[in-house]
DNA sequence: TTAAATCAGTTAACACTGTTAACCTAAATC
DNA sequence: GATTTAGGTTAACAGTGTTAACTGATTTAA
């Protein structure tokens, strides 16, 4: 990941920390340099510009999410098990790093438009094995799906509105912050499983 | 809602249009006032700055989801019949009007992080509507949840993020449009009606 | 050993940004 | 007819991303 260069690492470091502080509209390449100690123009030196920074801000959030949610769900034998891993150590890791997270959905950079899913090649390990995990459970008659990949993304899509919801603080003040993770983890994952209709 | 100034009027239909056409970044207050013919500081005649300017169309496209999903969801006599509609408002509204949609939450002003409830005020009418919906449900026996204001807030957040999965281009090029949106509304309704669980 | 090349940074400058202060001028009001 | 007000203007400030040209040290090559 680290190139080897600690000026590099430094700038990175400082940027990741001033976004989170003081928000993306006040983040500039002086400033950044001020607080590595060095002139603006030296980061041109590591990163083509404001643009690539940023976008390589956002990869290593989103390398970061990907070996979290591996870690936390790969262990797990049954497959409905690991399906509810998955999905709990998204939002386990949106709420644990919310500076981490903030970064991959909050960061708005001109490149995104260009390329925008090259953004989360990196997301595709946590993402197949999203997918994998439900494929196993329609095998098992476990899951009531029609389309892997689609009700992969859905949860996908579903959790990262939940988790930024909780994140930018728009919360209803009488709504207590884990119940509604809790509770919309839960409907979530309801949404997915096999059910008997009730007539 | 109109101030009755028709410069007012076109500087906020200008905005809106540059936002959606050329994004967010080159947003510029003088490329504005060139498009409208007039002087940059005129628009601090009718908006107190930038972010009033942005915070302004922000308001008014919530208005309008909000009036949106009403006339659709209203009249529907069946509460899960309502509910259902209200859920498939929410994103024909994302989808069919994007440049509005995107406006509440793809522009990042300043002042979203001093008072970012107070840009849902006018949010609440359409949310009250989806709690009342929930209840009568509840009461009828015909829903699962534990508390209408979680389970409406939590709603709300997976909608946002199934619309803007769509909106944002990021879905997988295998996987085709509208079958995401039909199977994620009806798996998000699934996660909140009654259900017999399968041993 | 010395000359050339490269590395890691610098300063100065350009074209842009939001915003303020001071000014202007035509219309409305007293 | 004099004065206030509405609806603009221009000039300027401080800050922005980025480029070009430069410097000085260190490494490499002959």
């Amino acid at each position: 990941m680290s190139e080897e260069n600690p000026l590099r690492d430094q700038i990175l470091e400082i940027s990741r920390s001033m976004l989170f502080n003081e928000g993306y509209k006040s983040l500039s390449m002086r400033k950044i340099a001020k607080k590595a100690g060095v002139s603006a123009t030296s980061i041109y030196l590591y990163f083509e510009n404001k643009d690539h920074l940023l976008h390589t801000l956002i990869e290593e959030s989103v390398e970061d999410l990907s070996r979290f949610i591996e870690k936390k769900a790969l262990p797990v034998g049954s497959c409905i098990d690991r399906f509810k891993a998955i999905i709990r150590a998204y939002a386990e890791f949106g709420i644990t790093y919310p500076e981490k997270y903030e970064i991959i959905y909050k960061v708005r950079s001109d490149s995104m438009a260009r390329y925008p899913k090259e953004k989360f090649r990196k997301a595709r390990r946590a993402y197949e094995l999203l997918v994998k995990t439900i494929e196993e459970s329609v095998e098992k008659n476990q899951m009531d799906v029609d389309d892997p990949l689609v009700a992969a993304y859905s949860i996908w899509a579903q959790m990262h509105g939940i988790v930024s919801v909780v994140l930018n603080g728009r919360l209803d003040s009488r709504i207590n912050r884990e119940q509604f993770i809790d509770d919309s983890i839960e409907h979530v994952i309801q949404g997915f499983l096999i059910r008997a209709a009730v007539t």
